[in-house]
DNA sequence: GACGTGCGAGAAAGCGCTTCCCCGGAGGCA
DNA sequence: TGCCTCCGGGGAAGCGCTTTCTCGCACGTC
């Protein structure tokens, strides 16, 4: 069901000009009383103009006030999927410490797609954005990379800043995450509680954080002793139903003595499970899984997913503290993240 | 690790005013060149304003735009929590409709508080955007209800479009989601099934969406002969811990001859599947459970949930095709739902 | 009492755009 | 050839703000 709003006379919102008039003062000093300035207004003058301003509802319009300043009050946002758990936490992180600061935040999804990635970019530059916060890693191998890298640093001489989230693979400022120490911590856990024969599916060509994640997990066998063969590095998409797809051409293919299967991010993880399960196996007693950076429906799949704890919200967080210079955030390091085991690798003796 | 960026020159972006200087023409046929309007140019002129605002890469500042023309192109959107899913699916659609519209999105988050989100549309309006989006219900007691149906008033009275999602509280565009229907319709289809006894875990204090499921749920029992007692109904926050919680405390109270609990969104159900588990029942066996909204992950949950699938980008599509005047949604009427029975509530025989 | 000095209100000049309006030139028609 | 009509370039006004700059006024000082 549709209601239409009652439309009532259209009447353009209030500017300041009504204000300093209803309240019998200048434009300038209507400006100062409302929008903080350097310089004392009269208290009387200042009193009348915020009754004034009360009064016609007056509500400051962003745009001229950017237009004026020659600055912006807006972050702007790239996620690769918003519906994505791991994207949508980060988000939840940008959009609260942006609260805080009291800037607004505009967000867009690249859809995994470096073209439409470089394109949103060149957008939402258009915005002025204060900051420009960039998630989730495009491939090492990209052809636009270039042409990107270009655009980020023509926004940033402009006075912009950029930060990217786990990808360092331009220059910029970056929120790292420890993916790769992360990656081999998880390794040496899981041999350590028993495992020996691995697989690992990762995410499409070359993209830079599912590549790190497998060459942790790689160091951490290999200083363990653990085993994974080339052939069972298994490449799909960075997504659940890639997870899916992934975990099931193994299965098809034959599991043979592999006891764990290392899924780079936990929504491929999840994916895995239900093909181990649609497959009649039993995840975690026939087959081991674990994933990668403890989104929140892990806790509550079955078995619950073993996997490496990112801080995804403070990842967003951190961002937006980054590039707001924010000294604590920019002497932090990388994110710590955290082994986190759980029922889907149980202890195999 | 931190780098900064390599800080560059500071060079202000590009004017329009540099494009027309560089193409040699004047500012107004630079402006007719680059952001299409009604009158011809010169073919010769025109690519020689292209090929200027190439070279200078020029990005029109869209704030000036903004104020010029008096008109944005952003639609602003207000979820309770961006991290849930069921808010970050609306977000989803809403940008992906929002960007083959060629308008920016801007997201806030009212943390469901009311009073947050009185604030946050008074803060967005200053953007003056082209369209507000509100999804999520607030308590149908609210104090401040008033307050914001003014305010979106107000909005509406100055050329903003408002929609909500699923909430027709107040006068206003709304998409409305077949909450009673898809209540009933599940309520029906578990009593044929073979379900006779019932629990509800319900959302906070008269929580409109919720209020509906559970309302169309107690009538798909009444009209079939399902018992849902009324100290059966538990209320818990509208989140997955409020699930886990409500879960648990019906447990600890005693399940009695309880079959089946209905909780009113996913995330609860999601929640509430790990508390039956955590107290060493098996849902589906010892407990059946269903869900509403059919989040991605409850696919992957075990057992796979049953619930009342809502295509939740839909809505977020439908909420601003609807503001656009897209006649289509408008007459498309409430948005469809569909009962998809999982193995959470096996046949009950 | 004459003359700085500091304070703060208000006029006005922008900010980067769009668009109205003027006007010259090209073309059509008798 | 003369006149009228389009066509389309460019000047300039304006969008809603901020911020310089001017300037009057109330003090304070000798």
């Amino acid at each position: 069901m549709v209601e239409g709003g009652i439309q009532t006379s259209r009447s353009a919102p209030a500017t300041l000009h009504d204000v300093a008039r209803e309240a019998g003062v200048s434009l300038a000093t209507a400006s100062r009383s409302l929008n903080g300035s350097t310089r004392k207004v009269n208290e009387e003058y200042r009193k009348r103009v915020l009754e004034a301003a009360a009064r016609l509802d007056y509500s400051p319009n962003l745009s001229a006030q950017a237009v004026a300043r020659g600055t912006t009050t807006t972050v702007a946002l790239l996620v690769a999927d918003i519906a994505d758990p791991y994207f949508s936490s980060i988000a939840a992180g940008v959009v609260a410490e942006a609260d805080t600061a009291r800037l607004i935040v505009t967000m867009a999804a690249t859809e995994r797609d470096p073209e439409r990635e470089l394109e949103l970019v060149r957008t939402l530059r258009g915005q002025r954005p204060r900051v420009m916060i960039l998630a989730g890693s495009r491939p090492t191998t990209d052809p636009t990379e270039g042409a990107l890298g270009e655009e980020l640093r023509a926004y940033e001489r402009s006075g912009g800043l950029v930060v990217l989230i786990s990808r360092n693979e331009l220059d910029l400022r970056t929120v790292l995450v420890e993916n790769l120490s992360g990656a081999e911590a998880l390794a040496r856990e899981l041999v350590g509680i028993g495992y020996r024969r691995f697989a690992v599916i990762t995410g499409g060509e070359g993209l830079r954080t599912a590549a790190d994640r497998v060459e942790g997990f790689r160091a951490g066998l290999a200083a363990t002793g653990g085993e994974l063969r080339d052939g069972d590095v298994i490449r799909a998409a960075f997504t659940r139903d890639g997870g899916y797809d992934g975990m099931r051409r193994l299965i098809e293919r034959g599991l043979g003595d592999i006891e764990l299967v290392f899924a780079a991010n936990d929504v491929m993880a999840v994916g895995a499970l239900s093909a181990v399960r649609d497959a009649g196996l039993t995840p975690g007693t026939d087959v081991a899984v674990a994933g990668f950076d403890d989104i929140p429906t892990v806790r509550d799949v079955t078995p619950a997913l073993t996997t490496v704890r990112v801080p995804l919200e403070e990842l967003g967080r951190r961002a937006l503290r980054l590039a707001l210079g924010d000294a604590d955030a920019a002497d932090e390091g990388a994110v710590r993240t955290e082994v986190v085991l759980r029922e889907s690798t149980p202890r195999r003796d």
